[in-house]
DNA sequence: CGCGACGTTGATTTGCCTCAACGATTGTGG
DNA sequence: CCACAATCGTTGAGGCAAATCAACGTCGCG
């Protein structure tokens, strides 16, 4: 259902049930299989997408023709090309499940017709954003910091969940490593 | 003047002169000289900035003791550690002027306010943070595609006011690199 | 004019990648 | 339910991009 996106609108604004009617009429509900593709890199990106259940990555193909995972979606958090979302064009990127996962989408138009409707929800996607933001200068922060045997063992201490339930060569790909070598980190930090 | 800041919300949202003045009441206007700190890591981090003329550069000290460059922000950008911002803690970055900079400083307090008496001002700062959002996305594309070399290409000709305006080796500090290797790199690709 | 900040150059070192090969585990069709 | 294939993780040899270190120009500013 609906319902676990509007709970998690609840913590950052009121939502009276009129609006709830209102916001549940205009996202879609959608399943995706294990390693299904959600977005494709090229198309345009009509919709953010929140994770309801499950695991997405957002990644894109480098020059050299390899998988490079830039972003993952747990359970609560929303995901998209943000360019490509705002200005309605191509996006340079693909989302896919990484297991069998379940996501409200909502799209460019709808979206708009909510800041209308309901103007609180102008403020959740500030906060939300504004959280984004935040959790990018963080991440760039650790990433020119650390060396990548650090970056790895932070990783793996501040996102448990991650390491059981994401493959290691998606680890490895997100973190900006092989997976060679993310193998030899473990076995030297074996504990 | 906060003038400039104005004219910038006016291209995303209407402000009659009323809450034009409101807004002027709730934001102070600083000035600070070439390498002045605006803010300091470890300070509580009580306001967000928004450079009218000059441009600063946010950075950390890393734990080998090196500075490292993490943003700029030129005439029309808002920079601060939005983390810290947003739960008014301890910031982990420091701020400096680059050149002698003019900003306009809102902090958190008043911004909370803006909110309330301008409802339009969540729509303002809903973009910003999402264009926010967007770049960052963008960036971690370029910076896990390219080597090196390519990422001072591509950077030099997205931004050549900044190779103009900002000495080498905060360049070199941005990009995440040494000012040896940016030398080499220069010395390789004259035109 | 002199000093400190900035940029350059070259020799050496290293973190991490590439490539290739081989186990282990999972999934799938017969 | 087994055989076989594909996917995933590991290991090791060799190589390269970029860092480190040290020294030396050069420019702008007090």
């Amino acid at each position: 259902m609906s319902r676990q996106l509007i709970t998690h609108m609840e913590k950052f604004i009121k939502l009276s049930t009129e609006h709830q009617q209102v916001l549940i009429n205009y996202v879609k509900r959608e399943s995706y299989k294990k390693k299904e593709i959600i977005l494709s890199s090229g198309d345009v990106c009509r919709s953010t997408y929140f994770v309801v259940k499950g695991c997405l990555r957002m990644y894109f193909i480098t020059e050299k023709g390899l998988e490079q995972t830039t972003q993952f979606a747990l359970e609560n958090w929303w995901i998209s090309d943000y360019m490509a979302f705002t200005s309605q064009t191509a996006c340079g990127f693909y989302i896919q499940a990484v297991e069998s996962t379940e996501v409200v989408v909502l799209d460019h138009y709808a979206l708009e017709r909510l800041y209308q409707e309901i103007p609180a929800t102008e403020r959740y996607f500030r906060m939300i954003y504004q959280k984004m933001a935040a959790a990018a200068q963080q991440r760039t922060k650790y990433f020119q910091d650390f060396s990548k045997e650090e970056i790895y063992i932070h990783f793996s201490k501040s996102f448990p969940e991650f390491i059981q339930r994401v493959p290691q060569y998606l680890i490895a790909s997100y973190l900006g490593f092989t997976p060679e070598y993310l193998s030899e980190i473990r076995k030297k930090n074996l504990s």
